[in-house]
DNA sequence: ATGATTTGACCGTG
DNA sequence: CACGGTCAAATCAT
């Protein structure tokens, strides 16, 4: 795949973080072997800036990922031209200049992000209406995440989802919960079956509701996922909508598990997943280190 | 009481 | 003007 080959000083930072990670998750072993010398969480916090800094600097072109498209991405951020309303509605800008990209799920799942609907539209030709759904932290946080949701296809159900925009928001609840829980599994499973856990506790769970499945857990989108079973993706496309997409914007968001670290070991699809560091274990690295 | 969802109106684009 | 994305008041859920 992409990243022909990483300058030497991104190679050397790489090797630094995966230096520090290595010793991070040493302390971490330790730290499991007798309990109540110190916080697991803390140690999993580290982990998982290490890991979303080899991320970052091992992440390169959006094109790595075969399966991208285009969506129709006429303009890039200009279409929003003139004409600013002054306030309150109309203020919006109709066209998105950040990047996008589709899932195609069999159902619901959720994506480690906590979602609040704001709209619901029923579109032309289509015999399921589209929801509408932003970042919960889109205010205290400025998140810009959006994303939509579309039955498009009925039995099986199959379901479109179209993100908008990297999260930017800080999860660190939910992301020590699912790295604390990926790390009890890490050894022996499977990549899918840590990224499955990881994505179960992702979201906070209202106690009783829905648990069993490892992706019961709906912070916020409840209705939406309710009475379905999570199983597996079916596609990942993703989208440049614009040139203007800087290697940064991979920090915290979806696409560099799906579209980046994730291809390494799934070319398949994955559910987007913010903290993937706690998820993608060393042999993710390893590769991404091997690659470089 | 607070936060999430619903739903019709509003608005920009084509 | 139709369409689709967003807003925000009303409503619902916790």
């Amino acid at each position: 795949m992409e990243s022909p080959n990483l300058s030497g000083y991104r190679r050397k930072a790489v090797e630094e973080l995966l230096q520090g990670r290595k010793s991070a998750k040493e302390l971490k072993d330790l730290l499991r072997q007798t309990p109540g010398t110190g916080d697991l969480v803390l140690v999993e916090k580290i982990l998982s800036s290490f890991a979303n800094s080899i991320a970052m600097l091992s992440s390169n072109q959006p094109d790595e990922v075969s399966q991208n498209l285009r969506i129709k991405s006429e303009d890039s951020g200009d279409s929003i031209k003139s004409s600013r309303r002054k306030d309150g509605r109309g203020c919006y800008k109709r066209r998105r200049c950040v990047d996008s990209w589709v899932k195609e799920i069999t159902s619901l799942i959720d994506d480690g992000h906590s979602w609040r609907k704001y709209g619901q539209k029923d579109i032309l030709k289509a015999k399921h209406p589209r929801s509408y759904y932003r970042c919960t932290h889109k205010f205290d946080q400025s998140c810009p995440a959006t994303k939509q949701v579309q039955q498009i296809e009925d039995n099986p159900p199959k379901y479109r989802i179209v993100y908008y925009g990297h999260h930017t928001c800080m999860n660190l609840l939910n992301a020590s919960q699912l790295l604390l829980d990926s790390a009890s599994t890490h050894t022996d499973s499977s990549f899918l079956l840590n990224f499955e856990t990881g994505t179960a506790t992702a979201a906070a769970t209202p106690a009783g509701v829905k648990t069993q499945s490892p992706f019961s857990s709906f912070s916020s989108v409840k209705q939406e996922y309710k009475d379905n079973i999570p199983t597996e993706l079916i596609t990942d496309q993703h989208h440049q909508s614009s040139s203007t997409t800087t290697k940064s914007d991979y920090l915290l968001s979806p696409e560099i598990t799906s579209g980046g670290i994730m291809m390494l070991s799934s070319p398949e699809s994955e559910p987007p997943l913010d903290v993937f560091s706690g998820v993608i274990d060393s042999f993710l690295f390893d590769d991404v280190f091997a690659s470089l």
